[in-house]
DNA sequence: TATGCGATATTCT
DNA sequence: GAATATCGCATAG
């Protein structure tokens, strides 16, 4: 397969405010170069976890799992979760001050081929659909936690492949605190969105 | 399509 | 001891 020509995105083109900034990640790329092969995807599924969110995990202050939250915008934090999934996020403010991004679901791009052998399947539709699949397919876990996405050579954000389709939101998903805030942002009608199908027809 | 459950580890109460 | 930003499988409608 053709290696897909994609351009890094630079801090300064980063939003600032934590909303704006996973509306603007929808139809972006993440990229993970491994020594042998190249995993990317174009990202269609988001999550904001602002400044004073009680569901977010940078809400009590800084500890020892969530200290990436709160580094620059642009910084990778992953954490596991439920004992089995990673899931990668995107710190989206200042530094020390703590808020993020979750990085929900991909449509894969290209090492097509590696993502299922890390997956274990061959659906292609299952690669990356949900925060811990996107994880597992991208390679991703715990050494790559605190790594800048704007410079580091492994793992990093990159411009779109093709513009995004229009942006629709919702609720974010697993949620029992700050359960009603419309902080979950999708690509519309693409297959690759994880979630219940009645959370893809709300408003835009 | 929806709902329910177990697995499993880390964090919080 | 309970909760959790999940997944995959089972079962029911």
């Amino acid at each position: 397969m053709a290696t897909v020509r994609v351009p890094r995105l630079r801090r300064p083109e980063l939003p600032v405010d934590t909303v704006d900034l996973a509306r603007y990640l929808i139809g972006k790329t993440l990229v993970h170069d491994l020594p042998g092969a190249r995993l990317a995807g174009r990202i269609v599924e988001t999550e904001a976890y602002v400044v004073g969110d009680a569901a977010g995990h940078a809400f009590r202050g800084p500890t020892s799992r969530n200290r990436s939250l709160f580094l620059k915008r642009g910084s990778a934090y992953v954490y596991f979760i439920y004992g089995s999934a990673y899931c990668l996020n995107v710190a989206s403010e200042s530094a020390g001050v703590g808020a993020g991004v979750l990085l929900r679901a991909l449509e894969p791009l290209e090492g097509i081929a590696e993502m299922e052998r890390l997956r274990g399947t061959k659906e292609l539709r299952d690669l990356a659909r949900g925060p811990g699949r996107l994880a597992q397919a991208m390679n991703i876990d715990l050494r790559l936690d605190g790594v800048d996405l704007c410079t580091d050579r492994r793992l990093w954000l990159g411009g779109g492949v093709r513009p995004a389709g229009r942006i629709g939101k919702s609720v974010r998903i697993g949620l029992t605190k700050e359960a009603h805030r419309l902080l979950r942002f999708y690509e519309r009608g693409s297959p690759f969105v994880s979630g219940p199908k009645r959370l893809i027809s709300g408003p835009t």
